[in-house]
RNA sequence: GCCGGUGUGGCGGAAUUGGCAGACGCGCGGGAUUCAAAAUCCCGUGAUGGCAACAUCGUGUGGGUUCGAGCCCCACCACCGGUACCA
C-alpha cells in the first residue's frame, strides 16, 4: 500500500475489476425483492457537465445503498439519441448523423465509467438505433390501432429557426424551449397522440403518488388545467346558426352585455362577408394571424378588437348584445367564444371601458362600490339584478342557473382542460420515422407491423432548409400500401423524440427482446421505477409524456402498473458564483455564456471521481441547487486524505501482523464511546443515505465518525478489535458515496470479498444506549445548566438533582416555583414567578 | 394575478416528533511541526458588553399559542421557480 493517496491508480483498478467481475449484471431471478433505480438518460451530447454527475452520483449511492441491503437492483443507463444536435452537426460538418451521436455515446460511456457509476451496461439502449425504433413504431401503431394517434391539419406552433413544429409543451414563454427563437403559427398537417383521452386519469393519479415532489404535481395539475363550467346557447339575431359559449361563472349570465369570438372563428367569415363590416375585420384577422405567440398574449397590451356587425340573444333574458371579435379570446380553448360580463372579468371589463360598452353588475361583493368600479369585482357575493335568482349566494347561482340551463335546452354543465392534444410530427430526419403510408385508395394506412423496423434512409441531403429531409431520400418516401398493395408513399415526418424517452424505462426490464418491446412478465417484475431522479426541468413535458405512455401500454394490456415512476426527486442545478462587467457577484447556473463553468473532467483529473462524488453529494442536499464551491471540492478531497491516513497508518503502524479479530468488547468509557460512534454512525448513515436520501447529512456523521476515531487513536490503549471494527465500519458505509478508495483499502485489510457485495452494517441498539444521559436544566425556558444523570433517571431524580445546581438555587432566588416540566433524559424546565 | 417553494453565522448548510440554535464542511484567527514553505496536527471562531466567570441579544418582519417556537397559527415582506388574456 503507497504512503500517499493515488487516486488515479487506485480508481482505474478498480474499475477494471469491477467490469471483469461483471459487478452490475442484474439478475431477472425475481428470487429477492426488487428495486429499481433510475436516473434521466442523457442526451449524448459528448460531453458530461456537472448537472449529469449530481444527478448520477445520486443515483448511484442509492443503487450501491441498495444493493449492499439485499435488494435485487436493476440500475441501467442508456441514451437519448435521436434530436436536433445531431443533424445540425451533419448540416454544418457534413458527418453522418448517426456516427457524430455513436462517437459520442462512446465518449460518454467511458466519462460515465471512470466515475464508477454501478450500471449494468448490458442493458444499454439508444433510441436511435433500430433494435429500439423499431418497438418504438410498433407502439405508435398500437395507439394509432386504438384511435389515440390521428392525423389533423390545424395552426400549429412553428420554430422558424429549427425549421419544424413544436408541441404546446416545448413553446417556453412564445419561444422555442431549444433555440428560443419566437414561434410563430402555421398551417399544417400534422400527426396527434390523443392525450386529452387520459386528461382526467393524468389528473386524478396525482393523488396517488405521494413520492412526488408538491412543486412536480402542482406544474402538472396547472398544465393539465381541469376547470369545470357551462356551455350557453346564443341565438344570433339574423343567422340561423347559434354561438356557443363556455363559461366557468353561468351566475353572472344576466351581466353579459357584449359577445367576443376569436378571430379564427369560423362563423367570422360568414357573418361579414358582403356586409360593411367585412374589410375591417378581414383586416384585424389578417392582423392577429400574423403576430406571434409572444405579441398576442402580452398582458400589458391593451385590448382591441372589432364589431362584427351582428347581436346575440341572451338565453336567460332575450336582451341583444353586441358581438365582438378579439384576439384576447383564443380558438383553441372553450368554444372559441365568449360571454363577457365587464362587472365581473378583468379582460371583459378592460374591453368593455375601451369601447364604451355596458357594465352591468349581478354578484353584489362585499366591500366593493358596485356603481364605481374600478376594476372587475370577481370575488363571491350575492345576485342581484338576475330575476329569480337575486338574494341568492353566487356560488349556488351557478348550480342553478345550470340546472335550469339544461333543462331548457340551453346549455349544460362541462368541463374544459387546457391541455391540449400532443404534436408529435416533426420536420426533421434524425428521429424515429412515422411508420405510416399515404394510399390514394386506402388513405392511411399503418405500415405492416412484421416489416417493422421503417429503417431511417441514409441517402440524405442535410440543408437544412425546407420540409423533412426525409423527401431528399430516392428510396424512402415510394413504397406500397400494406392494404391494397397499390403504390404509395410513406410519411416523411419523425417522431418528436420525447415519445423515444416516454417509454425507455419499461425497454430496460427486457432490452434485447426481439419478440416484442418487452416481456409483460420482466416488466412487471420491474415496474414500477422505485426512484426516479432528474432535473425538474422535466416535470411537465418528459414525466407527463411518459405518464401518458404507461397508462395506455396499461390499456393494451402491456403492464400491470399503471403509473411509471413511484418516487420521483427532483435534483438542484448546479449553479456558480461569477463576476459580472460590473464586478457584481452573481449565482447562476453553470453555463458556457457565462463562463463559470467546471467541467468534470477537470475535477477528476485533479482530484479523482471519489472527490467529485463527495463534494457534490455534501454540498447540499439533492433537491436543492449546489452551489459550487473550489474550496469546498478542496475540502472533500482533504477529507478523503484523512481517510486514506487512518487506514494507511493503522495497517502499518497499529495493527502489525494480525489480520483476524474476534468480536470486540467495549468495557471502559473510551471504547464504550467509540463503539458507540461505531453504532450510531451507522443507524445515522443508513436513514439519511438509504431512507430520506439525505446525503450530505449522511456524510457529516461519515466525518466525524472520523474525527472520533482520530482522536481514540491518540489513547495509550487501543482495543485492537474494537479499533478494526471501527475502521472496517468505516470503508462499508463510506462505499457508496466513494466506491474506488473504500474497495481499495478493504482489500489492503486483506479482505478477499468485495465491498459492492458486502451486507450493510446492521446497527446494536444496545451500544446506543449510554449509562449517563446529559439533561438541559431550564428556567423559564431559558438554559440555565446541564447536568450528567444516570440514562432513564425518573422525574424525582432528575427533579432532586436539578435542585441542588448551584445556578438553579441562585436563579430561583424567593421565586416561587410554578411547575416543573420534565422530559425525561432531555430537559427539565422550572416555571418561576 | 394564480400555484409551488425558500428565507438560519463571513459562506455552503445542520437541527428527523415543539425541547441545548449553528452539526459537518469552507473561510478566517492562533499555536505545534519545519531552516523555511507546502502538507499535516491541535485550539478558537453568531453578535454585543466584560480581564474573566458570565450576562444580554439572536433563525426575514409584526403579532399569537405554549412551561418552552427556527419548527405550530394569523398577518405581512423579500427572493426563487412554474404558469397565465384559459373565459
Amino acid at each position: 500500500m503507497r504512503d500517499k493517496y493515488d487516486f488515479t491508480a487506485i480508481e482505474s483498478k478498480w474499475q477494471k475489476i469491477w467490469e471483469e467481475e461483471n459487478a452490475f449484471a442484474t439478475s431477472d431471478e425475481q428470487d429477492k425483492e426488487k428495486y429499481y433505480v433510475l436516473e434521466m438518460f442523457p442526451y449524448p451530447s459528448g460531453k458530461l457537465h456537472m448537472g449529469h454527475v449530481r444527478n448520477y452520483s445520486i443515483g448511484d449511492v442509492i443503487a450501491r445503498f441498495k444493493k449492499m441491503s439485499g435488494y435485487n437492483v436493476l440500475h441501467p443507463m442508456g441514451w437519448d439519441s435521436f434530436g436536433l444536435p445531431a443533424e445540425n452537426a451533419a448540416i454544418k460538418n457534413g458527418i453522418h448523423p448517426f456516427s457524430w451521436t455513436n462517437d459520442n455515446m462512446n465518449d460518454m460511456r467511458e466519462q460515465l465509467k471512470s466515475l464508477g457509476f454501478s450500471y449494468d451496461w448490458d442493458r444499454e439502449v439508444a433510441t436511435c438505433k433500430p433494435d429500439y425504433y423499431r418497438w418504438m413504431q410498433w407502439i405508435f401503431i398500437q395507439f394509432y390501432k386504438k384511435g389515440l394517434a390521428y392525423k389533423k391539419n390545424n395552426p400549429v406552433n412553428w420554430c422558424p429557426d429549427c425549421q419544424t413544429v413544436l408541441a404546446n409543451e416545448q413553446v417556453v414563454d412564445g419561444c422555442c424551449e431549444r433555440c428560443h427563437t419566437p414561434v410563430t403559427k402555421k398551417h399544417l398537417s400534422q400527426w396527434y397522440l390523443k392525450i386529452t383521452d387520459y386528461a382526467d386519469k393524468l389528473l386524478a393519479n396525482l393523488e396517488e403518488l405521494p413520492g412526488w415532489p408538491d412543486k412536480v404535481k402542482a406544474m402538472q395539475k396547472n398544465w393539465i388545467g381541469r376547470s369545470e363550467g357551462a356551455e350557453v346557447t346564443f341565438k344570433i339575431d339574423g343567422f340561423d346558426k347559434d354561438l356557443v359559449v363556455y363559461t366557468t361563472r353561468p351566475d353572472t349570465l344576466f351581466g353579459v352585455t357584449y359577445m367576443v369570438m376569436s378571430p379564427e372563428h369560423p362563423y367570422v367569415k360568414e357573418l361579414t362577408e358582403g356586409t360593411e363590416y367585412e374589410a375591417a375585420v378581414n383586416k384585424y384577422v389578417e392582423e392577429s394571424a400574423h403576430k406571434s405567440e409572444l405579441e398576442r398574449t402580452s398582458l400589458t397590451k391593451e385590448k382591441t378588437g372589432e364589431f362584427i356587425g351582428y347581436y346575440a340573444i341572451n338565453p336567460v333574458n332575450g336582451k341583444k348584445v353586441p358581438i365582438y371579435i378579439s384576439d384576447y379570446v383564443m380558438m383553441d380553448y372553450g368554444t372559441g367564444a365568449i360571454m363577457a360580463v365587464p362587472a365581473h372579468d378583468q379582460r371583459d371589463f378592460e374591453f368593455a371601458k375601451k369601447f364604451g360598452l355596458d357594465i352591468i353588475p349581478v354578484v353584489d361583493v362585499p366591500d366593493v362600490d358596485l356603481d364605481n368600479l374600478t376594476e372587475a369585482a370577481a370575488a363571491e357575493g350575492t345576485m342581484i339584478n338576475s330575476e329569480e335568482y337575486n338574494g341568492m349566494n353566487n356560488k349556488e347561482a351557478i348550480k342553478k342557473i345550470t340546472a335550469d340551463l339544461e333543462s331548457k335546452g340551453l346549455g349544460h354543465g362541462t368541463v374544459n382542460y387546457k391541455l391540449r392534444d400532443w404534436l408529435i410530427s416533426r420536420q426533421r430526419y434524425w428521429g424515429t420515422p412515422i411508420p405510416m403510408i399515404y394510399c390514394e385508395k386506402c388513405g392511411w394506412v399503418p405500415e405492416d407491423e412484421a416489416n417493422l423496423p421503417v429503417l431511417l434512409p441514409t441517402d440524405v441531403e442535410f440543408t437544412g432548409k425546407g420540409e423533412s429531409p426525409l423527401t431528399t431520400s430516392k428510396t424512402f418516401r415510394k413504397c406500397t400500401c400494406p392494404k391494397c398493395g397499390g403504390a404509395a408513399e410513406r410519411e416523411i415526418d419523425t417522431m418528436d423524440t420525447f415519445l423515444d424517452s416516454s417509454w425507455y424505462f419499461l425497454r430496460y426490464c427486457d432490452a434485447h427482446n426481439e419478440e416484442m418491446p418487452f416481456d409483460p412478465a420482466k416488466v412487471n417484475y420491474w415496474m414500477n421505477v422505485d426512484q426516479y431522479i432528474g432535473g425538474v426541468e422535466h416535470a411537465i413535458l418528459h414525466l407527463m409524456y411518459a405518464r401518458f405512455f404507461q397508462m395506455v401500454l396499461h390499456d393494451l394490456g402491456l403492464c400491470d402498473a399503471e403509473e411509471p415512476f413511484k418516487n420521483l426527486l427532483t435534483q438542484g442545478m448546479v449553479i456558480k458564483g461569477y463576476y459580472d462587467k460590473d464586478d457584481n457577484y452573481i449565482k447562476a447556473k453553470m453555463s458556457k455564456s457565462l463562463g463559470n463553468v467546471v467541467a468534470p473532467s477537470e475535477i477528476q483529473a485533479k482530484y479523482g471521481s471519489d472527490t467529485a462524488r463527495l463534494f457534490i453529494l455534501f454540498a447540499a442536499p439533492p433537491e436543492k441547487e449546489l452551489d459550487w464551491s473550489d474550496e469546498g471540492v478542496e475540502g472533500s478531497y482533504r477529507f478523503l486524505n484523512r481517510v486514506y491516513r487512518l487506514v494507511y497508518e493503522y495497517i502499518n503502524d497499529i495493527r502489525g501482523e494480525q489480520s483476524e479479530f474476534p468480536e470486540p468488547k467495549a468495557e471502559n468509557e473510551t471504547d464504550k464511546s467509540l463503539n458507540y460512534m461505531i453504532n450510531a454512525t451507522i443507524k445515522k448513515v443508513t436513514e439519511d443515505a438509504g431512507g430520506r436520501f439525505n446525503f450530505n447529512t449522511a456524510i457529516a456523521s461519515i466525518m466525524e465518525f472520523v474525527n472520533e476515531i482520530y482522536k481514540y487513536k491518540q489513547n495509550a490503549e487501543i482495543n485492537l478489535p474494537l479499533f478494526n471494527k471501527a475502521i472496517e465500519t468505516l470503508l462499508v458505509v463510506l462505499n457508496p458515496f466513494t466506491p474506488h478508495i473504500t474497495e481499495e483499502m478493504w482489500s489492503q485489510l486483506g479482505h478477499e470479498d468485495r465491498l459492492y457485495d458486502h451486507a450493510w452494517p446492521a446497527y446494536d441498539n444496545k451500544a446506543l444506549v449510554k449509562d449517563e444521559v446529559e439533561v438541559i436544566v431550564q428556567i423559564n425556558g431559558k438554559l440555565k445548566d446541564k447536568m450528567k444523570l444516570p440514562n432513564n433517571s425518573n422525574k424525582e431524580v432528575t427533579e432532586e438533582t436539578a435542585r441542588g445546581l448551584e445556578k438553579v438555587i441562585e436563579a430561583i432566588g424567593d421565586k416561587t416555583v410554578v411547575k416543573v416540566i420534565v422530559v425525561p433524559n432531555k430537559i427539565i424546565n422550572f416555571v418561576v414567578k
